[in-house]
DNA sequence: TACAGTCCTGTAAGCGCTCACAGTTTCCCC
DNA sequence: GGGGAAACTGTGAGCGCTTACAGGACTGTA
């Protein structure tokens, strides 16, 4: 259809100049006069210039691309807030830079693969890793690899060298002191996963602020993030502890089928029982009552990710980053 | 750190066979004898290899990577579900190609001149176009690069060539048909913004709708597809039409805010007034009480949007497509 | 005037792959 | 056994860019 685009020769012929000037003033090099930048910038206005970076690439062994990998088992993960503040997050700091952005969603063995392979035939320069869970095979992968690679989120087993986490434990901690600060005493907790580090965190946290008010810490039952997994654990609070008068979910899904059972079972929220999530996702803006939440800097998580990524690929070495949490007071409490 | 990866030369050496062979082997061309193919599959197992994608691009001319491209003005359009569906559906179909996927948010000025470098530059083979208003720039840049577009959604101005689309029409029309089985006869609606296609569309399925079975089609407010619009409009629709029994409004946003403000006046949903959104998103599962809604196919979008895509890379002509909603009943009707 | 040191510029050798072309071998049928 | 067609293989010329390297043109100093 349109006209082959023009070349990097084209444009040195029309400004009278060889290749090699050409190519310093695209990539702003030292040593070129004046007048032949002038000549040279001119060409590539008249003739829409704009370098290939297939060419480019293979000449540099740089591709000007970092990949974002989301892994998860569940395809309805990525179906979340989450996936998409991460991304605009990334999206902003990638606009500042020449860098392109591909995305892999591995959900599937296939898509695993697909990242292995985008990782071994060197077509992105550095990779940012959302493992969901424990243990996922993208980390080694991406390890392995040899790519920059910087992570969100921690797993328990190891701690990547670079990564950007939410401080779930501080977060945790100060929802719970929240909770103290109003006058509840018999705290209960529904945890998420602990066999991940988020889960593990928040957990910890809970404890920390309950035992260090003197009040007591067993008021526990373990779920697993998800919605059901909260109504269940909430059963289960209710018959062991009918005196709580407070419970911290690790997540706003577990807190939301926490409110359902608490609806059921004729608990007033927050005058009988106050209730706290975690992870403000717009969802926790229409409960009944509206959810007081922790609110994770997930926009921000792929900002700084980014930034570090960025950082690495020009040689330089950053630190990791853990994140304040916030959290947002509602109706729930 | 790694040592530079295997190229195709070696391969062709360790196989004792010439690199047009391994390059064949590789590209599953024909005329390969099963001894030569075993040897250089057996050579690039051992080394490792994975063609480079920077010079097979150079020398095919092609990029091996399409664009998803999202524009908006508001970058908090983004974060919102539909965005998430859109690649879940698009990477399910990537995943089943070789093919990468490059993101581009178009927020901001400098992400539509981003865009258009990577148009220009031809690092890709062709683009999604997630334009979300009307006239977008964006659209006029896939056009003039001349690279295969596929358009999810339409505006009013012009027909884009290839598109996927959802059903507004026939999904809005379904709606009001619902209310009118259960009943309802004075049926209002609250209208997005009708300068775009979507806005446009949902209004003249709920006045086919309306006319059709014989009732008024004048309990009008027009919205923005906004919670606060939509509050709006329901005061005015109260105001002017106190009689009204059913909203059938052009968003679940808009639906939330009109749920308010029956609410705040005394009207008891479903029982005074029946309400129903647009919009599927998780949002619509918490109101009080849950709002009965039409679900665009979004993932759905997203994969036939893709498929449609790599269709035109093969040299095929698809058609554009239109996709059904489909009618989610819950409490508020 | 001679000479070293700077700047600037052109030249050409790659980067790793594909693909037309030509050359070789094999196959099949008369 | 001969001939042509078909199957296979190697060769090498690009694809569009970067980047040593080798000069050439100046400048300033002795």
């Amino acid at each position: 259809m349109t006209t082959r685009p023009p070349t990097l020769e084209e444009v040195a012929q029309r400004a009278g100049v060889s290749t090699g000037t050409v190519s310093r003033v695209i990539n702003n090099a030292r040593h070129v006069s004046d007048k032949s930048r002038r000549a040279v910038e001119k060409a590539i206005a008249e003739l829409g210039y704009v370098p290939n970076t297939a060419a480019r690439s293979l000449a540099t062994q740089r591709r000007g691309a970092v990949v974002l990998a989301i892994s998860s088992d569940d395809p309805a993960l990525f179906a979340n807030l989450f996936f998409a503040e991460v991304i605009t997050g990334v999206n902003a700091v990638i606009e500042e830079t020449d860098l392109q952005l591909m995305l892999v969603l591995a959900a599937s063995e296939r898509g695993r693969s697909r990242f292995g392979k985008i990782l071994q035939s060197r077509s992105a320069d550095g990779v940012m890793l959302l493992a969901l869970k424990e243990n996922d095979p993208l980390s080694t992968m991406a390890e392995d690899s040899g790519l920059p690679t910087v992570h969100g989120g921690r797993s328990l087993d190891r701690t990547p060298q670079w990564y950007v986490d939410a401080d779930n434990r501080g977060g945790a901690r100060t929802a719970v002191e929240h909770l103290i600060a109003a006058g509840r005493r018999n705290i209960a907790t529904i945890t998420g996963e602990l066999d991940t580090h988020a889960g593990q965190g928040r957990y910890m946290g809970y404890r920390e602020a309950v035992v260090l008010a003197g009040l007591s810490d067993q008021r526990v039952a373990h779920g697993d993030f998800s919605e059901a997994s909260g109504a269940a654990g909430m059963k289960l609070l209710l018959d062991d502890h009918p005196d709580l008068d407070a419970v911290f979910a690790a997540s706003d899904a577990m807190a939301i089928g926490a409110l359902d059972v608490l609806r059921e079972n004729g608990k007033r929220v927050p005058e009988d029982v106050a209730v706290v999530g975690f992870n403000d996702v717009v969802t926790a803006r229409n409960t009944q009552p509206a959810l007081t939440t922790v609110r994770q800097p997930i926009e921000a998580m792929g900002r700084e990710m980014t930034r570090m990524l960025v950082r690495l690929l020009n040689g330089e070495q950053p630190t990791s980053l853990i994140l304040p949490t916030e959290l947002v007071l509602r109706a729930s409490t």
